[in-house]
DNA sequence: TGATATAATATCGATACATGATATAGCTTC
DNA sequence: GAAGCTATATCATGTATCGATATTATATCA
């Protein structure tokens, strides 16, 4: 799979605490990305189903929360994807 | 406009030296990327109809090659994307 | 000359992904 | 037991990507 910013980000995080979606949206937004509901929710559900994460439902006062750990083949392709986006910088900052 | 990595190198590697589409898959693959003429040609052709790169037509050995360079307003949205792109190492290496 | 080869760009139909809007779920509190 | 709240899920539409096929403009050589 060919990760892109957002899939990048969400494997980082989930690689370092339980993510769930809705406040994951907010921390993206901090960072300057603007993804929608409809969009997030499906890249966790494929990102799950494709073995790089896996969900674990919790009840916070009545509210069900996903939250999301990464797993072993999750780490695997982060560190391809960070290896890809060390090289990208490395040669933007290049030419400077 | 949100960049990807492959959108990314198009503009950086204009902002170099002109850039052909045949030519250019080949740098792609040598960076590991594996892009389809079908999904390359219609990428230049949207950054083209944006503004963020121009071409230039030219007759090499009777094929015509389509030579492209970054614009100002490319070189823009490209000094953004390398924010972007640092910010996202300077996390991905923090918790090593 | 004109048939064939070549390197490149362009386009097409099918599939996959992203989007904003709307629906659903599960508790709490009154 | 109705209303409110937070969170996840889904849907219809639009956009992007793919592999395959068509097109273009010359060069080469019989």
């Amino acid at each position: 799979m060919e990760l892109g910013f957002i899939r990048i980000h969400i494997l980082h995080h989930t690689a370092i605490e339980p993510v769930y979606g809705s406040e994951f949206q907010a921390e993206l937004k901090r960072h300057g990305y603007e993804i929608a509901f409809g969009t997030l929710y499906p890249i966790f559900h494929r990102l799950e189903k494709d073995g790089y994460i896996s969900s674990k439902k919790e009840n916070v006062k009545g509210k069900i929360r996903k939250y999301y750990n990464i797993t072993e083949a999750g780490i695997a392709i982060l560190k391809q994807a960070n290896v890809k986006a060390n090289e990208l910088v490395a040669e933007l900052n290049e030419n400077d």
